[in-house]
RNA sequence: GGUCCCGUCGUCUAGCGGUUAGGACACCAGGUUUUCAUCCUGGCAAUCGGAGUUCGAUUCUCCGCGGGAUCACCA
């Protein structure tokens, strides 16, 4: 852990075309743990400048997907700020004021071609096997621009540049990667590459951590940042999250779920973060689960990883294993409202408790309660198949499973249904039936849930309670009987 | 094609000249008086290739090879 830097600004600026899938979230995540962890700001700022891709709605998804995720922004959309409006198309005064600016330096110029005529420029470098430039077109006497033309940026100097990247390291680009990009649109809105500089100097971001797509345009930015006589921030590309198969980076095209459909699978917030995080970052040490706030405490910058990680979910699940079963009982009944099987619905929150406290070692997803559960609120219908195609259970014939089933009913009547007095009456009928804990445990655990699986023995029988367990063993044996 | 980046078990990774190359997920086997899960124990499994530097390279350099990003009036 790095020094502490109250002065330390961070942001995540997405554009709101769409919901934020589960590839995009370490842009936020990332400049968010800096940001906590040196005391500063998370700034939230919303990039709608694309007219075309813009999607109603956008925003709110966005906003409520990083709210689930706990990613809290101190400025922005929903909390204001002192540096607002944080909303491009509010500050189109401010792109324009400093875009007046590079004008008066002669470092801006009307791009007088129509976009047909740039795209045959482009199509001719191409055939020919070159780098296109626009600069090689530079025109020798732009028009005055009004407005209506699209207005490029100058590049002062052609140049080698050089610049230290806080998860790359040291890096640098030659003289094809400058060009005179288009500041202004013609439609009035600035472009990414022109908005993005102006806000996060006016909004004093200290730290601009983005995904590595953008490591192309830095020197672009950097002869920007030199025209507007700004200091250059510390500057931090972030490795792809790869798809689960391919080697590509990670997007919506391969199926990469929004985060939403996550929260509706029964992930936790806090696994989706330990695992974003883990994912092309590590402390050095053997931990492999971290709390939000341990993260915050031991991020850094320096031990991102340099190459892609793929997104593998069989991790995800685990650490999703690892966390519901680090909640405690009140905490975890919070999370699980939405996902209770219907036949709970009339059930008491403390009986839900008691289910929820026996299930949740065996919870990978909140979404696996149902299965686990249903026969805890309904009446599982008998299906005296699951005892004769049970390998320890098929041994027994009919007469034998119904004396021992009769036994049991009997022997646990007289149980008080405390778990400690339960697993007493159950090993004693273990020795008066002579049987294996594997068939006359088998057969009780069957003939009181017909579910698959289910928690121990005498826990489980405890929450059912005694009434309900022999009503079961009851219809159990009618059920068996009816059938031979 | 130009520019730039990356390369350790199947996957996520530790390693910053000398290690039996460690951990985790997944998988396999065994254990914890039934099942499933948890938990515990064990197993399988990796330095892309070739030169060079060095007493010694996973580690440093170069060349290959492989993969990726980017070359928009999108961000």
């Amino acid at each position: 852990m790095s020094e502490n830097n109250a002065s330390i600004r961070t942001r995540f600026a997405p554009s709101p075309t769409g919901y934020i899938h589960v590839g995009n979230v370490r842009s936020a995540l990332f400049p968010y743990l800096l940001a906590k962890q040196q005391g500063g700001k998370f700034v939230l700022r919303i990039e709608d400048t694309d007219r075309a891709r813009f999607v109603e709605g956008a925003t709110d998804m966005i906003l409520d997907t990083l709210e689930w995720l706990g990613i809290d922004w101190d400025e922005g959309p929903r909390k204001g700020g002192d540096y607002g409006p944080y909303t491009q198309t509010e500050r189109l005064d401010h792109y324009h004021a400093w875009a007046q600016k590079l004008i008066e330096k002669g470092y801006a110029y009307a791009d007088p071609y129509t976009a047909e005529e740039v795209e045959s420029f482009r199509d001719k470098a191409k055939a020919e096997k070159r780098a296109f430039l626009y600069r090689d077109h530079r025109p020798s006497n732009p028009p005055i621009w009004d407005g209506s033309q699209p207005l490029r940026f100058k590049v002062p100097v052609i140049k080698r540049y050089t610049w230290t990247d806080a998860v790359m390291g040291e890096l640098s680009a030659g003289e094809e990667a400058l060009d005179d990009f288009i500041l202004i649109k013609s439609d009035g809105l600035p472009t990414y590459n022109f908005a993005h500089i102006i806000d996060d100097y006016e909004m004093g971001i200290t730290h601009v951590i983005r995904g590595l797509e953008y490591i192309a345009s830095i020197p672009k930015y950097l002869s920007l940042y030199d025209a507007l006589e700004i200091e250059w921030p510390v500057i931090a590309c972030l490795p792809h999250i790869l798809a689960p198969d391919g080697k590509k980076k990670l997007g919506k095209r391969d199926g990469a779920k929004s985060v939403q459909e996550y929260k509706t699978d029964g992930y936790l917030p806090e696994a989706m973060l330990n695992f974003l995080a883990s994912l092309g970052w590590n402390d050095g040490t053997e931990q492999e689960v971290f709390t939000k706030e341990e993260l915050i405490d031991k991020f850094s910058l320096e031990r991102v990883q340099r190459s892609g990680a793929r997104f593998d979910e069989q991790r995800l699940i685990w650490l999703n294993g690892q966390h519901i079963r680090k909640l405690a009982v009140d905490d975890l009944f919070e999370r699980v409202t939405d996902f209770w099987p219907a036949a709970a619905t009339e059930a008491s929150e403390q009986a839900k408790k008691q289910v929820l406290a026996l299930v949740q070692d065996r919870l990978k997803t909140l979404r696996d309660l149902p299965l686990l559960t249903e026969y805890f609120f309904a009446e599982p219908t008998p299906e005296p198949t699951m005892i004769t195609e049970n390998k320890q259970l098929s041994k027994l014939g009919t007469d034998e499973t119904l004396s021992l089933l009769s036994a049991s009913r009997t022997a646990l009547e007289a149980s008080d249904y405390t778990p400690d007095d339960l697993q007493n009456t159950l090993n004693r009928l273990l020795e008066t039936t002579e049987q294996k804990p594997g068939v006359l445990f088998s057969l009780i655990r069957l003939a009181v849930s017909w579910a698959p699986f289910s928690p121990a023995l005498n826990d489980t029988l405890a929450v059912l309670g005694k009434e309900t367990v022999t009503l079961r063993l009851t219809r159990a044996i009618e059920a068996i009987e009816s059938r031979s």
